[in-house]
DNA sequence: TTGAAAGCGTTACCAA
DNA sequence: TTGGTAACGCTTTCAA
């Protein structure tokens, strides 16, 4: 209404207006909104009334100065191509819109965090950051650490300064092999990843764990490169061995490789589960899509993200309190790729 | 380092700190740090070194309350299922880094945006806000242009208010009609989709203008819902129709229904191209995967994104410019998807 | 139940 | 070249 009566750059109101339309003092106004007890119903409806009329909205970033929270958590976002990320970032989104918090981008690739973005970090004084994946310099994280800035890990392992909320990823790549071990397998190929991630290391030493345990070894290794192209590249070196000398069985230590290794092996006329067996780890949407129908270690992704949130709001409660670490057991998904019992 | 000797909670240090520091006024600080060139190399040398040696972080969100201008810009983003909004994202983020500004996530989804969606944007002050594909509620553009926030919708066009960048999409579902037209077609299938959104309905008319135009109609028309498992769906009709009722070419109005529908092919063993031509839009990466190897108009997504901010950086310095429309030629990009000429 | 005033960290404006 | 001060919008504390 108003802006129609201004054209020029209508004013927003704010408390004072308001205070100065009521004729109240400002902290009134306040109280009024936010719903304080002790004030009578009258001024109350009164301000309320007001607000409403003006279309009054409370900024957010004056009221973080001087109240010291932002509402603002940062968020670091692996390589998106992987849809892992993908529903990551979606849940976030829903959690914390839920939740009443914003979610700030930091940063979305595969490349590291560099320092001016942790900088961005302490700058627009978010709460606390959730950290997927990438890569944090050291000096990064002590610059979150010297400004009180909570940190948590989803889906990696924190260094020295952080919590973090994971999938028991050795107890997920056990499970595969136990699962590979009781299909007949006894070639078993593995399409690992050399990125720093702890994440992948852990998956590859619970399935090597796993087999040796059973008095078997890994056969094969293929470097994946954490995406598709470089799981697609491993099924097409598999599929470019002789029959006899293929890997009976591939786990690829996360889904989007192993989805570029099903269209490897496909193209190339390579039989799965015919001839070889196929399981991934994450459990995205996209594993369950007919064409790949992948048996895979679904990770607790809504959960994982919930305690993350709840380990950001209890240390913004709380500086103090000591680093949590978090696993969470992975469910198997047994599906047609690695054929029937 | 000072938060060793003072393990409690370190204060952080401020415009002022630094002033008292250096004995000299908070303005003068102010204008070292950022560069003024009045000011003597001696004051400003002292400044710089006492901001580094106290790891002097500037708070963003001060300074918008005093500078009116938030450094941040709202990222409202479509259902990221579909990777064309996953590579939005990123671009959108790497773009922001470089130009200093950051990303605030309003919302991720196929959803709807509510108004308090909208509220969120004038709340904490952003400078502008990019939609991508997500229907804005009138009454939420409406609080936004109450409140002068400059919106830039990629991706779609915007309904009242509001300027946007777009694929010509008119143009580019022509381009695909004369491609199949000159494959010698004659049965054409559409996988659209019954969304709101003003991005299919215009890919759709381009396309059968020009079918039309030269004497053709559709013959089929399926719902692909915007997603994969819609296109996969239409797939499997198309592939369940006797072969001499099928379409002999289909051209679904994005790439992520396109694989849908290629995946549902191939399940079937249905040949393409040798028996069904498929074509997409928007030009994901995804599209160029061997086993897909999809034929699509490629939408400049860099270039729009560019755009969108600068649009958005334009109407931050006047608010008063008038709302921009502007439409982008995508590039046809022939794959295997459609067969040789 | 309400008011007054100080303070959050930064910038902008007017003086000196 | 620098200083002083008000202002941004909100919250909080202390008084009334």
């Amino acid at each position: 209404m108003s802006s129609i009566l201004t054209p020029s750059t209508p004013r927003r109101a704010t408390v004072v207006t308001l205070s100065e339309l009521a004729g109240v003092a400002p902290s009134t106004v306040t109280r009024a909104l936010k719903g304080d007890t002790r004030i009578s119903q009258k001024t109350r409806d009164l301000i309320l009334g007001l607000a409403k009329e003006h279309g009054y909205m409370p900024n957010a970033l004056a009221r973080t100065l001087s109240s010291g929270k932002s509402g603002l958590y940062g968020l670091v976002l692996g390589p998106a191509e992987n849809p892992f990320y993908t529903e990551l970032l979606h849940e976030a989104t829903r959690q914390a819109e839920k939740l009443g918090f914003r979610l700030l981008i930091i940063h979305a690739g595969a490349g590291p965090i560099e320092d001016t973005t942790a900088q961005a970090l302490i700058q627009y004084q978010v709460d606390g950051c959730i950290i997927s994946s990438a890569i944090l310099s050291s000096k990064a994280a002590d610059i979150c650490a010297q400004n009180n800035v909570p940190l948590v890990m989803v889906n990696r392992v924190a260094l020295s300064h952080g919590c973090f909320v994971t999938c028991d990823n050795r107890a997920g790549g056990a499970e595969i092999a136990r699962l590979l071990i009781a299909r007949g397998r006894r070639r078993f190929g593995l399409v690992y990843t050399t990125s720093t991630s702890s994440t992948s290391r852990e998956r590859e030493e619970g399935f090597v764990a796993e087999l040796e345990q059973a008095g078997f070894t890994l056969s094969h290794r293929f470097d994946g490169h954490s995406n598709y192209d470089g799981g697609f590249e491993a099924g097409r070196e598999i599929a470019g061995l002789p029959a006899d000398q293929r890997p009976d069985s591939v786990f690829a230590l996360s889904d989007i490789m192993a989805m570029g290794v099903l269209d490897a092996l496909r193209l190339a006329s390579v039989d799965v589960p015919g001839e070889i067996l196929v399981a991934g780890f994450d459990g995205v949407a996209a594993s369950a899509r007919p064409i790949y129908d992948l048996t895979t270690i679904q990770q607790p992704l809504s959960l994982m993200i919930q305690r993350a949130f709840e380990l950001l709001q209890a240390r913004t409660l709380d500086p103090n309190l000591p680093d949590e670490l978090i696993a969470m057991r992975g469910k198997l998904v047994v599906r047609g790729s690695t054929g029937r019992a």
